[in-house]
DNA sequence: GAGAACACTTCCACTCAGTGGAATATTGCT
DNA sequence: AGCAATATTCCACTGAGTGGAAGTGTTCTC
């Protein structure tokens, strides 16, 4: 038989879908093959459908050649209106002005944290975070802040699956992490050093609208600076409060 | 006959970009009938479609019920890599902390300006421009800074066609324009006032990668401070001619 | 430079997923 | 309530989509 049989019970559309969830954060460009293989569709199928995904600039080429997210999607992407980024993009640019420090704004999306938004001047330190990229909880400042003011199960649920360790400083036993927990809702907000990347901490204060975390801002500095970031708690926990008000009314 | 014919060669792919692509700037949330028209779909197709759609997140829903672009596609989008934007970035933001104005990016796309990054504080004028918006080239700083250096061939291409005219001060006469042209490329930078917003004015200058026009920075200002503009002009130039330095190494 | 390993592209007979007009349900407005 | 606009479901028909296999190009290694 040379003519393919179809597979039954899939429609165009998933498969559109799946080739286009093949990529993220950490798989930003793939070749064709990849591409295949990560949205389980057969190589010939694959390669028609990216076709036509090409031909709408809905991917694009790297200039090796691999496979992208293309400049229509880049498009359509800032057309998703953006409530919470929109409202809290000036405290982000007045914290940024006032400390000259990287600053992002992140949620939580199931267990990870999703970065929301950034912003970063010309002395930035290269940090992990990007907009739209995402991040495990428990190594991460906004992470930690957004955790601490999670309900006692959704805690529990999360300590007890195998948490990632990043680096050597990551905090993973879960009697630990539930302590330093407690101390991020004591005080108000959490630090970490070096617990994500190495050479990297960070402050975090939660956005708290009726006493629920909608989002956690972050400050992060080299990690040789890390006395300085007492200092920055209050401006961050200042900028945190006024994103509250404003995303509450 | 109660079943349906199908439309002959149209593939479902073609159809699934039909409906993203009928999400623009000017429709960021549609009706589904609305998005039928637009998409130039049946209805029902279509509603099978946004479906399949709305599960995956690539189309939410306002809460008005209206259908916008989802959580999915934001989040792809900002995969999409723009190494313009992030080298470009830090400029932006140095140009907005030592002047404390609406600073944005465009390029040229097409006969219009696409916005790549915008930097804005808490007291920013409204202005319409938006990261992934688009405006016509004439009535914009960017536009005019951009189009200045394009070849005679595209201005002249440009200047044929009827052009929009969004305000009373915008300049649509031909003649008038090109002079405004030859004005921007003497003088290295281009200045609107309220030409494509009643209220707002600009100024604009041509980031220059071995003559070629690759982007345009712009400063935005309320046109009651119309006369602050000269003074912005020369950290604009610093900016821009930076921004070129970075991107042509 | 022969040969292998890999990545990409084209081909084509088979068949079921997709189709869209019409019927029905829901919502909004007067 | 009565009407209009919009959203959802239904279903018989058929060609668009399918995917295995063969063909082409590119990049290694020996």
């Amino acid at each position: 038989m040379s003519g393919g049989a179809r597979e039954p019970g899939r429609s165009v559309t998933s498969k559109v879908l799946a080739v286009l969830g093949a990529f993220d954060a950490a798989h930003p460009q793939l070749t064709l093959t990849e591409l295949a293989a990560r949205s389980g569709l057969p190589l010939s199928t694959t390669h028609r459908l990216v076709r036509e995904l090409e031909e709408w600039q809905a991917l694009g080429r790297a200039p090796d050649g691999r496979l992208r997210v293309g400049p229509r999607l880049w498009e359509l992407g800032h057309l998703a209106p953006n409530r919470l980024q929109e409202l809290a993009h000036p405290w982000l640019q007045d914290l940024f002005g006032s400390t000259g420090e990287n600053v992002h704004l992140a949620v939580r999306d199931g267990l990870e944290v999703l970065y929301v938004d950034k912003v970063y001047g010309r002395r930035a330190v290269p940090i992990v975070s990007r907009i739209g990229g995402r991040l495990p909880m428990h190594p991460t400042g906004v992470g930690k802040a957004l955790l601490a003011y999670e309900p006692d199960w959704f805690v529990t649920s999360y300590l007890a699956r195998k948490l990632e360790r990043p680096t050597s400083h990551t905090i993973t036993e879960p009697g630990r992490l539930a302590r330093e927990l407690a101390a991020v809702r004591a005080q108000g907000y959490a630090l970490t050093y070096e617990e994500m990347t190495p050479g990297s901490c960070s402050a975090a204060a939660p956005v708290l609208v009726a006493g629920r975390p909608v989002a956690a801002l972050g400050i992060v500095l080299s990690s040789r600076r890390a006395r300085e970031l007492p200092r920055l708690v209050e401006p961050l926990r200042a900028a945190a409060a006024g994103i509250a008000g404003a995303y509450g009314s």
